[in-house]
DNA sequence: AGCACGCCGACT
DNA sequence: GTCGGCGTGCTC
């Protein structure tokens, strides 16, 4: 691009800071000079800000009036391919770069000196009394010459409590010292031996280091059922990626980022990898951040923020579970993780591993256009068995009032509680009923701040909006026409499948696992630990059942609703029933015990529930390739929604009107605009959303012409837009 | 984002 | 006469 690395002191410089300004400003380089991509304290009115030289002043500006940087942070500059990819990335998503560099920013205490803090090494003495916890302490300290740990890390790598290293102290063979600088990260040894490989693992992990060895930009989609090995395929590639003394990342959605996978991780490479996620502390954050930037974190794990960590030399990003929707933040700046990663890897030419059991439609289509390669691991680890399955058509059940257990699954259930094996009532919505009506006046119970229903939640006793997580006790007195004890529960969650198992089999030991009924993720996997080990006879689930868990016992999966995902105009509600149909089934028959799904539907001719019975993956793939492609939808053609939203109804939809109507931009590229209509959350946190869809040729300029669209706009009082470019949920 | 400036209603 | 409501505009 022509700039120079580094500017003297006095030069123009034009410095992106974090302020919401949508220009770069200028000022003059401190004293000392400052280097492109610099991290700088500039002032701005009354206060000082952090930002980043971006490049030359435009000089723009009134001379006189040009203020000097405060001074340069002591991190590394940002590099020019991360520039570079936050333009991009604003680009595509419509994004201000202000909020680009934010996401970017997000260490806390960038600004701060380094902190003090106290370390623990090796020292010269040797404890009068000598344990086999001591001994341990030691061993991990000498493993790691020289090097010096905090107290919980030292303490965690050695399987004992802090207050074993605080008692190595006073003899002097531990060495307690303040350390100003943070502390570097364990070191990852990608030379030890991993897991013993079968064939085709051996062979999708050979092909993935053979990309890497390559060099250069690439991505994988690595296709596997649960329990197929697919983790410790890809860490073969994190390993020969650390061996070229490259960095890593390996995205996970945030629910799966457990200690149990770092675990995995530390077996396989020695050490704990850089964990990247919401919860961890400020210092914790600050410190990968930085060691990231210095390329001394190997290897990050983390959720889709880790993206816009400083890596200096990256060479690979695992995108584990790449289907999953949590990839999609829909809040803030609107980016999809994995299209982010793809993005990035591509800038600094480092390869990409999409691992799924279920890929999205996107990715599918991505390796047939053969913009991906394709690596399937087909056996599953151990024997291999996917369940068989099979329809219950509902029109012919007889079923009872407030019942919903069939008599062809109870017959079913009550055959594995014969043998003495596990059955499972899958069932994806939370609480004890969706709907509470009025039988008086038949007024539904609302959120006050959103239009969605409350759903009762019997066991928390309350009602609770699945929406904005507010609460309230459940009435007895209708709130809308005053009418006394005659509200009543309407349809299935799963604590009232509880109730309705408890009913059908009173012998049976029954636990239902639902994400609200758990205070911690600790008690939730604990919970999961102890049915999969028989705790339990029939096991009620939500959709978190479907995420990877084994239950070995389990031979019977009783989906209560297939058709629920189909419902609405969501345009992934096929493919979002087939992933989660597929996920559930997969936990039945493990080991050596085949087992069996069983759906309860209305519509079994339904296309989608054929092809999840006959498991014909491609076939159903091609099927829905073919609808979309035929309704010019993702991702055969664009979308984007727009979504205003205000206080006020009325401005809100004026505005989005007005904006319907002079859609001149969008028709200048062949695109349509559909709308105004309430978005389907129509109020969110006393907000009134109103949503307008686009639609354009998959080859079509979408940003550009939304751009312009939009740009006549002014916006008044807290009217706000947010584009959301490739829109993922339609709800 | 903050924070100032600025122009119209109920107080000492 | 003045205190203060928050609409509009600026920050290199």
């Amino acid at each position: 691009m022509g700039l120079p690395d580094f500017y003297d002191e006095g030069a123009l410089v034009g410095v992106l800071t974090t302020q919401p300004l949508d220009r770069v400003l200028d000022y003059r380089a401190p004293e000392g000079g400052c280097h492109l991509g610099a991290f700088v304290e500039v002032p701005l009115g009354p206060r000082k800000v952090l930002g980043v030289v971006w490049g030359t002043g435009k000089g723009d500006f009134d001379a006189a009036r040009v203020r000097s940087v405060i001074r340069v942070l002591d991190v590394a500059p940002m590099r020019e391919e991360m520039r570079v990819f936050l333009r991009r990335a604003a680009d595509y998503t419509l994004t201000p770069m202000q909020a680009m560099l934010r996401l970017a920013t997000r260490a806390p205490g960038l600004s701060d000196p380094p902190s003090m803090r106290r370390i623990y090494r090796l020292g010269q003495g040797r404890p009068e009394r000598m344990t086999d916890a001591r001994e341990r302490v030691l061993a991990v300290l000498e493993d790691h010459g020289g090097l010096a740990f905090t107290l919980k890390e030292l303490a965690e790598m050695a399987g004992v409590t802090p207050s074993v290293v605080k008692g190595l102290v006073p003899s002097g063979a531990v060495q307690e010292e303040d350390s100003p600088r943070d502390l570097p990260l364990p070191h990852l040894d990608p030379t030890r031996p991993g897991k013993a490989l079968t064939g085709d693992q051996a062979l999708a992990a050979e092909a993935l280091r053979a990309g890497l060895a390559k060099g250069g930009y690439g991505t994988t989609l690595l296709k596997g059922v649960t329990g197929s090995g697919k983790t410790e395929v890809y860490l073969e590639a994190v390993a020969e990626c650390l061996a070229q003394g490259r960095q890593a990342l390996v995205l996970l959605p945030e629910i799966a980022l457990t200690a149990e996978f770092l675990t995995r991780v530390e077996a396989r490479f020695g050490a704990r990898p850089a964990e990247w996620h919401s919860g961890a502390t400020m210092t914790e954050r600050r410190r990968i951040w930085r060691m990231v930037g210095q390329g001394a974190a190997q290897l990050v794990v983390g959720a889709r923020s880790a993206l816009f960590l400083p890596f200096r030399e990256l060479g690979l990003i695992i995108v584990d579970e790449e289907h999953d929707n949590s990839y999609k933040q829909e809040e803030g700046v609107l980016y999809h993780a994995r299209d982010m990663a793809v993005l990035r890897a591509a800038i600094c030419g480092a390869r990409v591993v999409l691992a799924s059991a279920t890929p999205s439609l996107e990715s599918w289509a991505n390796v047939e256009a053969g913009k991906y390669d394709k690596l399937e691991l087909t056996a599953r680890f151990g024997v291999a068995v996917l369940p068989e399955m099979r329809a219950i058509d509902m029109r012919g059940e007889k079923m009872q009032a407030a019942s919903w257990v069939s008599p062809s699954l109870r017959d079913a259930v009550r055959d594995r509680l014969a043998r003495g094996e596990q059955a499972m009532l899958f069932l994806n919505r939370r609480g004890y009923a969706p709907v509470t009506l009025c039988r008086a006046c038949g007024q539904q119970i609302g959120c006050d701040h959103c239009d969605a229903r409350m759903v009762e939640h019997r066991l928390l006793k309350q009602l609770m909006c699945h929406q904005c997580g507010e609460t309230k006790p459940i009435p007895t007195i209708c709130p809308s026409c005053g009418a006394e004890d005659r509200l009543a529960p309407v349809g299935p969650g799963v604590e009232r499948m509880a109730e309705e198992a408890a009913a059908l089999f009173p012998e049976a030991r029954i636990a239902t696992l639902s994400s609200d009924l758990f205070g911690s993720a600790r008690a939730l996997k604990q919970a999961i630990e102890e049915i999969a080990a028989g705790a339990a006879d029939i096991i009620i689930g939500t959709q978190l059942v479907a995420k990877g868990h084994n239950f070995p016992l389990l031979t019977l999966v009783g989906v209560i609703d297939a058709d629920l995902g189909l419902q609405g105009s969501d345009l992934r509600a096929a493919e979002h029933t087939f992933q989660l149909m597929r996920q559930v089934a997969g936990r039945a028959g493990r080991a050596e015990r085949p087992g069996v799904a069983l759906l309860q539907t209305f519509q079994p001719e339904h296309p989608v529930i054929r092809a999840i019975l006959a498991g014909d993956e491609d076939g159903f793939w091609r099927a829905e390739a073919q609808a979309r492609q035929a309704a010019g939808v993702p991702p055969y053609g664009r979308m984007a929604g727009i979504i205003l939203s205000g206080t006020q109804m009325q401005q809100v939809f004026d505005i989005a009107n007005t904006l319907a109507r002079n859609d001149g931009a969008l028709r200048g590229i062949g695109a349509q605009v559909f709308g105004p209509a309430p978005a389907p959350i129509a109020r969110v946190r006393g907000r009134h959303r109103v949503r307008l869809l686009v639609k354009a040729d998959k080859g079509a300029p979408l940003q550009e012409a939304l751009a312009r669209w939009i740009a006549p706009l002014r916006l008044k009082g807290d009217l706000r837009l947010a584009v959301d470019i490739d829109p993922q949920s339609f709800l």
